[in-house]
DNA sequence: CACCTATGAATGAAGG
DNA sequence: CCTTCATTCATAGGTG
């Protein structure tokens, strides 16, 4: 794999670990550790003024910028977000194909860990593998800035479409957004982008797929 | 993240089961197979659906999930991208050295089909060939697979995705938002105070995280 | 048994 | 926000 090209900018200084002073920045677990707590505190899009403090704040860990922060975030929610619908996907999934069960549990919403990582799936499924874990702590929306925003997306049951002979895929996206819950009614304001609305039915059978032991809430 | 709170996978597996609980998944021939045999019709990046399809399929030689196939492909497709890179490096290189008097042939394209750049212009000239070299010949079943990304940037190529999703988003608060609130710019036309998209430079104290060059005060 | 290679998995960074 | 690329980590599997 080494093709021998590998320029290997590492400039080792620090004994231990070489410092990632390289390319991308690579998060300390205590910077990680107080990302994920500012996630689970509500925090989603941090302003640019929480995105400086936060940078401050995880400086002292670490070299950080404030893209880090930001682009974390931003790949942190997507991410839950991607598991969350795979789990909700494959939960029902399970059920239109199983049906030996109709009485679908609560939800597959299993208060995981915060984050999971290799040596994960310790049992081999995408919803099964209950690992241990605290649900100590949930959503504590202590901070400045919270969004209580209980968003239930509805799942559209999609039409399992048996048209599947060999369909090229036509550079649609994976992700669909289903996702219709718009709670900022903006006061007297005009949220007229386009006038481009759905056409009609704008439920796209939006497959995801991604699995993992997570499922933590989200809050927009 | 090495969340620490890392539980120990095990598996009772006791009397060494050939099933390996393995912490990652484990192509068998036939998978292996049919995802390349996928590949080759060109699918580089499956849709939702097509993952979905295809791990059904893939099922049927071993536990998969669509994550699975999702990695996959992306490693599948970034490799063989960088092998042919290299490739084609080594190739150019050499012609770089003999500086032979013929021309050299349209490229060490094994099977993969390698979207010849057709950027015109490339300032080579020597994008003639000779025999009629199948190019992607594998009928209009794909169409988004591109992207020849050489080592200069990403060529933007033709605009895939008519980006028929629109979505009206109006949560969140982006950053920039130094005064009070959320302005709710309407950000659907992207392209908004964001302050990350590009330095409209206005009127607010916006801080750009990305430029590196940060009005912040905060010097290190 | 040590080392190397191939590759699954994860995630930072961008682009659009 | 959604999609994709690039980089990196970790591990299964082959080889001397």
């Amino acid at each position: 794999m080494e093709g021998g090209s590998e320029s290997a900018v590492v400039d080792v200084s620090t004994s231990g670990r070489a410092t990632p002073a390289s390319s991308r920045w690579n998060p300390t677990k205590e910077q990680i550790t107080l990302l994920e707590n500012l996630y689970k505190q509500g925090i989603r899009t941090p302003t640019a003024e929480q995105i400086q403090q936060i940078t401050g704040r995880l400086k002292s860990f670490g070299h950080i910028e404030g893209k880090n922060v930001f682009y974390w975030f931003q790949n942190h929610k997507a991410r839950q977000r991607q598991k969350q619908k795979q789990e909700s996907l494959a939960y029902f999934n399970r059920y239109l194909h199983k049906a030996s069960n109709v009485f679908p549990p609560p939800c597959p919403n299993d208060g995981e860990k915060i984050n999971s990582l290799k040596t994960s799936g310790g049992g081999v499924g995408i919803e099964s593998a209950p690992l241990s874990y605290n649900t100590t702590d949930h959503d504590g929306l202590i901070t400045g800035d919270n969004n209580s925003n209980s968003k239930q997306e509805t799942l559209p049951l999609f039409p399992l479409e048996p048209t599947g002979i060999l369909q090229a895929r036509t550079t649609s996206s994976s992700l669909a957004s289903t996702s219709a819950e718009n709670s900022t009614a903006t006061p007297s304001s005009s949220s007229d982008t386009t006038g481009i609305e759905e056409g009609g039915f704008g439920d796209q059978p939006f497959i995801d797929f991604f699995s993992g032991n997570n499922g933590n809430y989200e809050s927009d």
